[in-house]
DNA sequence: GGATAATCGTTGTGTATGCCACGATAAAAG
DNA sequence: CTTTTATCGTGGCATACACAACGATTATCC
C-alpha cells in the first residue's frame, strides 16, 4: 500500500469534490476548512487557526483576507496582544455552516461506503493513531 | 474523526517532507511520483501516467516538460498513435529512483509509527477499500 | 528600563494542480 | 471515403499553499 500516493489522490480529489458542491454558496475549496474552523471557535487568533488546522501563517493571512473582503468573517485586533486578531463568523458564515457541514458528511460517507460501520469504526481508531509530523 | 481535515494535513506535509529530502537530488515534490511511475512502467503515454496517478492531463503536461527539461525522462511519438508519446526514463532518473524509494520509505514509517505490525496490516486492508472519486 | 530575542501578521515569490479552449490525430458513422 | 466525433497533448488562467523577509508588538534578560 503507497500512502503517499493514495494520500495524495485523496487529496486532490477532495479539492474537486469541495470545489463543485460549495461553488453554489460562493465557497471555494481553500476557504471552507477556515469558515468551519472560526464558526467552531470564534475569536480565535490566525495564530491559533494555523495551528489547529496546520497552515502555514503565510496561508492562513491570504484566505483571511479573503474571508472578510467576502464578509464570511470579521476580526478586531485582540485585547491581550495588540500584534494579533480575534477571528469571528459573520451571519453570512453562519448561514453556509450547515451546507458545508452537510458537504463534508457527504464525504465522508463517499470515502467510507465500502466499509462496514465495525470496519469504519477501526480505520477510526487506526487514523487517530498516525503523527501528522515526521519525527 | 475528521478524514477530510487529516488527509488534508497529511498531504500538505507530506509536499514539504518530500520537497526537502529530495531537494538535494535537484527533484520537487511535485516530480518524484512521476518519476517513480515512469521508472516502473516505461513506455508509458501521458494519458496513462495521469490515470496511473490520477492527474489532470494537463498537469502531466507541465510536469513531464519539466522532467524532459531537466533530463530526467526522454520521449518519443508512440508508434500506434501519432497523437500520444511514450514516455522513458534516462539514467539520471534510474540514478536517483533508489532514493525517492528510500524517502518514500521513510514517509511511510513515520506515519505508521505509532502502529504495531498487526495495526500495520488492518489500516492497509481498509484504506485499499477506500474509493478515491465521489459517486 | 533599554537591548535583545521571540511572536503575530503581511507581502512577495515559487510551485503544485485543476480546468478550459485549442490543434493534431485517430476513430466512428454515414 | 468524407464528415463527425472522440482522444492526446499544449498553453493559458486561476487557485492553493509553503517559505522567507519584513514591520509591529511583546517577552526576556541584564
Amino acid at each position: 500500500m503507497n500512502y503517499t500516493r493514495l494520500f495524495s489522490m485523496i487529496y486532490r480529489k477532495s479539492q474537486v469534490f469541495y470545489a463543485r458542491e460549495l461553488k453554489a454558496h460562493g465557497i471555494s475549496s481553500g476557504q471552507f476548512m477556515y469558515i468551519l474552523c472560526i464558526c467552531e471557535n470564534p475569536g480565535l487568533t490566525q495564530e491559533a487557526l494555523g495551528r489547529e488546522l496546520q497552515f502555514d501563517k503565510g496561508s492562513v493571512a491570504n484566505t483571511v483576507a479573503q474571508l472578510l473582503r467576502e464578509g464570511f468573517i470579521t476580526r478586531r485586533v485582540s485585547p491581550e496582544d495588540r500584534r494579533a486578531y480575534n477571528l469571528f463568523p459573520t451571519d453570512k458564515a453562519a448561514a453556509v455552516y450547515p451546507a458545508i457541514l452537510a458537504v463534508q458528511e457527504k464525504w465522508h460517507r463517499s470515502l467510507t461506503r465500502e466499509l462496514t460501520d465495525v470496519e469504519q469504526d477501526i480505520l477510526d481508531r487506526l487514523l487517530e493513531k498516525i503523527p501528522i509530523d515526521p519525527v
